[in-house]
DNA sequence: TCTGGGGTCCTCTCCCTA
DNA sequence: TCTGTAGGGAGAGGACCC
């Protein structure tokens, strides 16, 4: 196996979410499983007996339940797989500190600076899934490639259970028959576009101008679309990656018209988006509402405040001047509710609003969030979201 | 037929300013 | 002072990712 030129590891555990639960209800062991919320849900995770069904993550719960009726159906616990996801973590900066944690069950690792110590980068991958699938029952897939670009689509290729290493001089072959979508970027809507092009793989992409794409997609899509399809891909995997816009959105169990009701979900999605930007040590500039009607048409309305805040109560207060001036009919109804703070800064930057006491909401809410820290997220909430439990 | 939740990034439009 | 224009920022929406 020649990985001469392959510093980087992409590791993607399979089937996540419904790994962990399989793992800590060993029971389900070889049953079709799928991990997502009933009623309005959609499918986050599904063991690969479920997927030999046609079961697809994103697909909604009640669609997956008519392909594979005698499946199992888990709801979520985040707390579990972040729990995992940590532990796993934990594994891959043993090799080498410089891991770029994608999402809870995806990592680039550098693995340059390790080989040394633990040899050629594909074996450094194996060791890396051993560790994984000994400490917790959990397997997972790598790719071992030049750039992180292929080594995610090498990891993906090799799934489930997988190592697959493409050696540097054999990027383009392994890269130019796979479908436009492999490309990072190409969803359904540009793939229908490019092929409206003729444009079907990414030696398709490959062969066409920029200029081409460019006049297509835009200058920026265009360049990153001729950039991948070519096999250039620089990226240096980061360590750290500042997080843009924090936030919490819900979609009702049925449609809400009362826009009382409405206010309440918005100060309980502004409590929790404080809390988030609180623990990171943020405050936020921009505060952007989210609702989605029943028809499924989506609206977003921002507002950039003159001070940045991490405050619930100044949060929910843009948000309900928002959520009224949408302009939407007062007695339409919304399927979804969502709370988005952007446009973030240090804490520390966060000033007092003009006329404002020095002590208030602020030090209310970070006494708050002790409380909860120590009692639980039931302990101490707003009046307005006790009533309504009453 | 039914479409979650938490995000990022890009494009387009509008408005303001130089 | 008026007009045209270019650039930047904000806001909205869409596409995409996991």
């Amino acid at each position: 196996m020649d990985d001469t030129g392959c510093p980087i590891l992409h590791a993607d555990m399979d089937a996540f979410y419904a790994s962990v639960e399989v793992r800590d209800q060993p029971e389900l062991a070889g049953r079709p499983v799928i991990v997502g919320a009933k009623g309005r849900g959609v499918v986050l995770s599904a063991t690969y007996e479920a997927r030999a069904y046609g079961v697809r993550s994103a697909m909604p719960t009640s669609q997956a339940m008519r392909l594979c009726p005698a499946a199992v159906v888990v709801p979520p616990r985040r707390d579990a797989y972040a729990a995992a996801s940590r532990e796993i973590m934990k594994i891959f900066r043993a090799v080498t500190p410089l891991v770029e944690p994608l999402s809870l069950d995806e990592a680039f690792l550098d693995v340059a600076g390790a080989r040394r110590r633990l040899g050629p980068p594909a074996r450094i991958a194996g060791l890396i899934r051993d560790q994984v699938r000994e400490q917790h029952g959990i397997t997972c897939s790598v790719g071992v490639a030049p750039s992180k670009f292929i080594a995610k689509l090498a990891s993906a290729r090799c799934k489930p259970d997988g190592l697959l290493v493409v050696p540097a001089a054999e990027v383009l072959r392994f890269l130019h028959p796979l479908p436009v979508e492999a490309l990072w970027g190409v969803g359904e809507r540009a793939a229908q576009k490019l092929a409206r092009l003729g444009l079907r793989t990414v030696g398709d992409i490959a062969n066409t101008p920029e200029a081409t794409l460019s006049r297509e997609f835009g200058a920026a899509v265009g360049r990153h679309l001729a950039n991948l399809a070519s096999g250039r891909d620089n990226r240096a995997v980061e360590t750290e990656v500042a997080e843009k816009s924090i936030g919490a959105e819900e979609t009702f169990s049925e449609d809400i018209a009362d826009a009382d009701v409405i206010r309440r979900e918005l100060l309980r999605l502004s409590e929790r988006t404080a809390r988030s930007l609180r623990s990171g040590g943020y405050a936020a500039k921009t505060i952007v509402v989210k609702l989605r009607l029943a028809n499924f048409t989506t609206i977003t309305r921002s507002r950039t405040l003159a001070e940045p805040t991490d405050v619930a109560r100044h949060i929910h207060a843009t948000a309900c001047a928002l959520y009224s001036s949408a302009g939407l009919d007062p007695h339409a109804a919304l399927r979804l509710v969502g709370v988005r703070a952007a446009n973030l800064t240090a804490a520390a930057g966060a000033q007092l609003e003009l006329g404002e006491r020095s002590r208030g909401w602020p030090e209310a809410e970070r006494a708050m969030d002790k409380i909860t820290a120590r009692f639980g997220s039931t302990a101490v909430r707003p009046a307005a979201l006790v009533e309504r439990e009453l």
